[in-house]
DNA sequence: TATAGTCAATCAATTGCTTGATTGGAGTCG
DNA sequence: CGACTCCAATCAAGCAATTGATTGACTATA
């Protein structure tokens, strides 16, 4: 039926490398979110992806590069996961920041293991330069959206003009990132119904 | 001159092994704060002491131990830091809870390595149920201590009475660990002075 | 047939931990 | 005092297992 001659297949369908290569770094995205880095072994991870270690080596000549793998794949996750949210003209800027803050009670269940890989990652940080630009450009993406999210609150008038865009913003990535953590690592059980309604109070000013 | 007997040396000084204990632990701490538990070694942890790795085994029969030794470090590090904050008269709740988010630049500056190992226990937390448990302690203890603040600022008049108490502690402690982390990890550069000046006014109701 | 992909076997280095010997200081007996 | 015992502390050497990576041969597929 299909026609599978390969110059079409090229165009738009992955090869069986490129297949092999996805297989693996998710291999060791899952290991990573169950062991860490420190409990990551290129043996498991060829395993858990049913191949042999030199073909592991064959796709990514070294463990490093496993792992760069790795951190493009949550890259990728990350911002597929985060680009629907955004313009929604049926709502106010106000009531769509309550929502994506009481949204990431979904977000923390059905991604906990992207929270956890992003975790991990983020104590690398600290070693690894290109991985703290790779950091840097996520977290300037949320605080970029939900600055946006304010300024469209200031054009709808469901935010005061006297709210700063720009540090409202970077607080709320923190309190976000922290709610995360609790969450995930079950420190505490936020109950992001309630902070949601309570961080609209404060940005949108006090409602009656 | 002074009395050498060991009698009296035993009860208030710590014995030569309790001494190795801590510098093994030190090192230890030092190590995990530089490479994370991906690259914590013993042999290396025993060079950092200036002793044999067999004689760190005689003191931490194994790794699990060591490591042990080093998360209960931390959380003396934690409480003695974090103690003498509390009970000041002088100023009102709500300038208390101001001034305890703006000294968190100093916090963050003064004790970087803490927050950084700290993070890594916590993703141990995730596979170590004891691990856990400490963490829930430490949290609780943050949580407390904020608590706390709020109701005396309800009892002293600088915050109101429809601030709730427990869960605007729960919303300040996620708040202020994602803050550190963005702070030691480089991934924004809070002003820690104008969100403790825009919490208070959050917390405490506007002012004009 | 040429080439991308795969594997069994293996290597050298690393790593957690052990062994057996040695040291030094505190207590004891003659 | 001085020879002796005892034991905590320490170390050099090494062991077995693990681990990241390689090699060279084989296979399927385009």
């Amino acid at each position: 039926m299909l026609d599978e001659c390969s110059c079409l297949k090229a165009a738009s369908q992955e090869s069986r490398g490129d297949k092999r290569r996805r297989e693996l770094v998710s291999a060791a995205y899952r290991l990573i979110e169950e062991k860490g880095f420190e409990g990551l072994r290129v043996r498991d991870v060829a395993a858990a992806a049913g191949v042999n270690i030199a073909t592991l080596h064959y796709y990514f000549p070294d463990k490093e590069d496993l792992i760069r793998g790795v951190i493009e794949h949550i890259v990728q996750e990350f911002i597929s996961d985060n680009a629907p949210i955004v313009h929604n003209t049926q709502m106010s800027a106000a009531d769509q920041l309550q929502a994506v803050i009481a949204n990431l009670e979904n977000r923390v269940r059905d991604h906990a293991g992207m929270c956890v890989v992003l975790n991990e990652i983020t104590s690398r940080a600290h070693r690894d330069a290109s991985i703290h630009e790779t950091l840097l450009e996520m977290e300037a993406g949320w605080r970029a959206h939900l600055s946006a999210l304010i300024a469209a609150g200031h054009a709808d008038g469901s935010i005061p003009p006297s709210t700063d865009a720009a540090g409202t913003a970077s607080i709320l990535t923190a309190m976000i990132r922290g709610l995360i953590i609790q969450a995930v690592y079950r420190l505490d059980k936020p109950d992001f119904q309630t902070i949601a309604k309570l961080v609209r109070d404060w940005i949108g000013g006090m409602r009656k």
